[in-house]
DNA sequence: ACAACATATGAGTATATGCTCATACATACG
DNA sequence: CGTATGTATGAGCATATACTCATATGTTGT
């Protein structure tokens, strides 16, 4: 009988320290379930998707999503919460684009695997 | 004046219709949002991060979460459902490993982000 | 300074998510 | 077989999320 099996509450206590030390700081794991948060809607993923090939206002992601500009402008905002994108004003209008390149690689991963 | 300026509904048709063609199938962005959400949690994300430490039984989980064996099992479930992890039975113990490589990728560029 | 446009924000509401609790299933062992 | 262990699942409840609507902000042109 292996000493190793789990008969509930006795558990492989080695695996869970080695688990314990290997983790990242609690900040950082909200930090990143905060990021996958805001890449995990349909609305906030097109929009990213949309913006890898350039820039855009945010009547013309309204458009391209056919909801509201304000429902786009509060979707906006949790992006550039996480750094996601970023904008530039050019008179009334704001330009939104990606803020750098983890972006396009978290989705083309993310894209490999569910095409696997 | 610019003819290209957004004058609300009035938007810049050529940029929305090229991101129309670039984008996905709505079917691969709502299985992108589905992966996403499932990264999108902490408990989750601590599973995975312990996985890449080699595989471990639901109750080893449970202890290094310090959360019900219940609520892991939940949580396994939608890993499970969207490919994340994988499990070898050993008698009555399942052992949870990750499923393939991506999961670590994508952790880790995520990781990248958050600190940059 | 005022009016119009582009966008941002806050409050409120409907739905989704993550847990608990109870129960069911699967395997091992006497 | 019946019991115990390990895990899975379903229902129900508390909280979080994403939208709408109303309002605020910032910019331009007159």
């Amino acid at each position: 009988m292996p000493t190793d099996q789990c008969l509930c509450r006795i558990i492989h206590h080695s695996r869970v320290e080695r688990a314990r030390q290997s983790i990242p700081a609690s900040r950082d794991i909200d930090q990143l379930a905060l990021l996958f948060k805001a890449l995990a809607d349909q609305s906030r993923l097109k929009i990213l998707m949309a913006l890898e090939q350039g820039e855009m206002c945010v009547c013309d992601l309204a458009a391209f999503l056919g909801v509201s500009e304000s429902a786009v402008s509060h979707q906006l905002r949790m992006l550039r919460q996480m750094s996601l994108v970023a904008n530039r004003r050019e008179g009334p209008v704001l330009y939104y684009r990606l803020a750098d390149a983890h972006v396009s690689q978290l989705v083309l991963v993310a894209l490999e695997h569910i095409r696997e």
